[in-house]
DNA sequence: CATCAGGCGAGAC
DNA sequence: GTCTCGCCTGAT
């Protein structure tokens, strides 16, 4: 166990941010990820973060997963003054981080994600790490399933695949699956690119449209000019930003603003179902 | 019962 | 190129 501080960390918002659908809080302050193939918790207090890990795990692998070395504060602190509406939003989201996730794993998941909402978008991908994840077991004995390799899912029945609840984005997947599995579409390729090819790559992928490959770009090839337009942010922008973003203000920090934005809306809405209640 | 959730592909034009 | 339409499924 060890404990970095941080400030602009925040684990519930990085959990509730819709990024990575595989954390989540399990007890008071406390939350729990499986990622790079290992299974971690970890608990926050304030500005001390609890990494229930060993010094070199947390140096190999967490210090880069949750972008560690990147000031966030300095991004924030980069947003026009005159622009209320954003400054309030980084300000309600500075928690957020932009992970550095597995490509595999979020082609997948955001392949999921499309016409869904959050909590059965994480259904699905626990129910497809079930059946056909590894099952393993972390150092204090908590078992817990990976996400399923590209062989995994390229040999799924796509029948099968319907059974995970995941309706007509099963066809996506098998076809997507095979197409990385059979080397079609070189995965170690995407690393070369710049965020305009790597996105004009990722689109020949059935299943794969602009938003989807945009959020693949931004969460696994950490492309941060990337800018995912999905509904929350298209309603944001049209009431926000009638004369449109300034893309050209804040150049590859745009993608990080947008997660803010996109979190300040999502937010919002759960406060207002609550209210209702 | 309709509508909506972090859209996309197919077809019409 | 732009537009419309249908689509699995569960929650409200």
């Amino acid at each position: 166990m060890i404990t970095i501080q941080s400030k602009n960390f925040s684990a519930l918002q990085i959990c509730m941010s819709g990024q990575c659908f595989r954390m989540e809080a399990c007890g008071e302050n406390r939350y729990r990820l499986v990622a790079k193939g290992k299974y971690l918790e970890l608990a926050q207090q304030e500005e001390d973060i609890l990494f229930d890990c060993t010094q070199e795990e947390y140096h190999t692998v967490w210090k880069d997963y949750f972008d560690m070395e990147t000031d966030y504060a300095q991004i924030i602190a980069g947003i026009d003054a005159e622009d209320t509406y954003l400054s309030a939003a980084a300000d309600y989201g500075k928690g957020i981080r932009i992970l550095h996730q597995d490509l595999w794993e979020m082609i997948i998941s955001f392949l999921i994600s499309q016409q869904n909402n959050i909590k059965r978008i994480r259904k699905c991908i626990n129910q497809l790490c079930e059946k056909y994840g590894e099952k393993r077991e972390s150092a204090n004995g908590v078992s817990y399933y990976d996400f399923p390799t590209p062989q995994s899912l390229a040999e799924a029945q796509l029948e099968d695949l319907y059974a995970c609840g995941l309706g007509y984005r099963s066809k996506y997947i098998h076809a997507t699956a095979n197409s990385i599995y059979s080397g079609e579409l070189d995965l170690s390729a995407l690393w070369t690119m710049n965020y305009a090819a790597a996105k004009k790559e990722l689109l020949k992928l059935y299943g794969v449209g602009t938003k989807v490959a945009d959020c693949i770009c931004l969460f696994a090839l950490h492309k941060t000019d990337a800018f995912p337009r999905d509904t929350h942010i298209n309603k944001v922008l049209e009431l926000q930003y009638p004369e449109g973003f300034p893309f050209e203000k804040y150049g590859k920090n745009s993608g990080i603003l947008q997660q803010y934005l996109f979190y300040y809306d999502l937010e919002k809405g759960d406060l207002k179902k609550i209210s209702k209640k």
